[in-house]
RNA sequence: GCCGGGAUAGGGUAGUGGUUAUCCUGAGGGACUGUGGAUCCCUCGAGCUGGGUUCGAAUCCCGGUCCCGGCCCCA
């Protein structure tokens, strides 16, 4: 038996390599047409990192290892921590916003499954020091250009988080995480009894939700009128103001006590700020849902927060994710809002349709007497097109019957008679004919064929 | 972590408790040592793994590994 690859990991074979090459590089174009600037960072971090952000509980579902110098390491789950981290020890005086993009692989330790693995590739922006309504809008429309540019179709769904914050200020603070996850989750008879049980039915959290588009805006205007009319009737502190008593409560309700539900940003209810994100969405011409169920369940964000979802993905059909949070003042930075997003690349290459082949190399075909020649001229050849030569010792009428194989379109021979008369011959495969020219002849003609995409 | 379905040459497959395990494709060579993907010939290459039942297991049973679909989770 021969050694396998480990659990949740893919190999990528020549095909598939180019195929993410070029689906990479084509939203790696829209990237930099957008001014946005590729940073890496390290496969591997300090665990605490990832804790910090997403709370002890994260530890289950990650590659952490200690090292043998007593180290706690993690595999990077993620890539937003990592950038963030670096931006706080490197970036901070460096003039706003900062436009970041990366590409990398991330890995967690879950149970595989279509579109789940435990190493994946993670393409992301983050706009440092933007959270108004126009880097806002700028995230989801790049977000949406970058899939545009693979031909793939999402449907963009569109959430704010300062409203339902707002109206949660209403709800006592042992029942937020609570009402938050049901929304999350989508459990909607569960969070209908809930609030009728806590006698906050009258908020409208429910028709909220369950509105989409610009319904859902009437209603959150509405909303907002009734919140402003009717100053917070319970004493109970905000969550912005107080998110250890939240944080108590997550721990009791949730009980891996995960920390990161303690940690509710200051989030103020201003749906001008979200309106005109909506607004400025459409004169990108963004096509999107405003979706008040979005809510990323992480209390790390802030303002407005999207997702983007695709079809024919089974159950793992999100392929992004974002919005504006704060992480930087929690790595220890001054306090900065960032809006950034990250696009599930594997999943994106599961539905992408891309028709460009690869262009095969020239062959150069030789006679076992001239190698050496032969060597010369595939060496001066190569300044300026992909070309390949025969390492099998093959005779010519099988090198040329590999060219063939490999779908070569050109096969520059090579033997005794060429070199006597000062010429190679160039074969053209498809059509069967053939010339002799000189050797610069035949370098510009196929310098022309391989412009020519 | 849970539920279900799988695993036979590099890829795709057939079949059976019993002699030498199908077929397609592929790869290498040759017929053709200076001209093609066709054809013909030769060659290479397989029952995931560990245990059990059995005279005999690739086949039946159990564990493990890995894959596929779903659940949980998803920073």
């Amino acid at each position: 038996m021969t050694v396998q690859r480990p659990r949740g990991t893919r190999d990528f074979l020549p095909e598939e390599t180019e195929k993410r090459g070029r689906a990479k590089l084509a939203m790696q174009d829209v990237l930099e047409r957008w001014g946005y600037r590729e940073v890496a960072t390290p496969t591997f971090e300090h665990l605490e990192l990832f804790t910090i952000k997403s709370g002890e509980s994260v530890i289950e579902e990650i590659y952490s290892f200690t090292d043998k110098g007593g180290r706690a390491l993690a595999l990077r789950p993620e890539l937003t921590a990592p950038v963030m981290r670096m931006y706080v020890s490197e970036m901070q005086n460096f003039p706003k916003p900062q436009r970041l993009w990366y590409f990398g692989n991330c890995f967690r330790y879950e149970r595989p499954q279509r579109g789940r693995f435990r190493e994946f590739w993670q393409m992301g922006t983050e706009i440092i020091g933007g959270s108004r309504p126009d880097s806002e809008a700028e995230a989801i429309a790049l977000a949406d250009e970058m899939l545009k540019s693979l031909k793939v179709t999402g449907e963009i769904h569109v959430g704010y988080l300062g409203l339902i914050r707002s109206i949660l200020g209403r709800i006592e603070a042992q029942h937020r995480p609570t009402v938050m996850r049901m929304i999350d989750k989508k459990e909607r008879s569960a969070l209908a009894a809930l609030l009728e049980e806590i006698g906050q039915s009258h908020l409208g959290l429910l028709e909220l939700i369950d509105l989409k588009g610009k319904s859902a805006l009437d209603k959150a205007a509405q909303i907002v009128g009734e919140l402003e009319a009717a100053p917070s009737e319970t004493l109970n502190p905000s969550p912005a103001t107080e998110p250890a008593a939240a944080g108590a409560a997550a721990r009791q309700e949730d009980g891996r006590g995960s920390a990161r539900q303690g940690r509710a940003v200051v989030s103020e209810l201003r749906l001008e700020q979200f309106q005109e994100t909506v607004d400025l969405l459409d004169a990108f011409g963004v096509k999107f849902t405003i979706d008040f169920e979005i809510v990323r369940g992480l209390e790390y964000y802030s303002g407005t927060v999207f997702e983007i979802y695709a079809q024919g993905l089974g159950a793992q059909r999100q392929i992004c994710g974002g919005g504006t949070y704060e992480l930087a003042s929690l790595f220890g930075g001054k306090e900065t809002s960032s809006t950034g997003f990250g696009l599930g690349f594997d999943r994106i290459m599961e539905i992408v349709q891309m028709d460009e082949s690869r262009m095969p190399p020239v062959f150069l075909a030789f006679t076992p007497d001239v190698k050496m020649q032969a060597a010369k001229i595939a060496g001066s050849l190569r300044k300026s097109i992909p070309l390949v030569m025969d390492v099998m010792g093959r005779s010519l009428g099988a090198q040329l019957k590999a060219a063939a194989s490999a779908g070569a379109e050109y096969v520059v021979i090579v033997g005794k008679d060429e070199l006597d008369a000062g010429t190679l011959t160039l074969r053209e495969m498809a059509r069967g004919e053939q010339e002799s020219l000189a050797l610069p002849a035949i370098e510009q003609r196929l310098k022309i064929h391989f412009s020519g995409r």
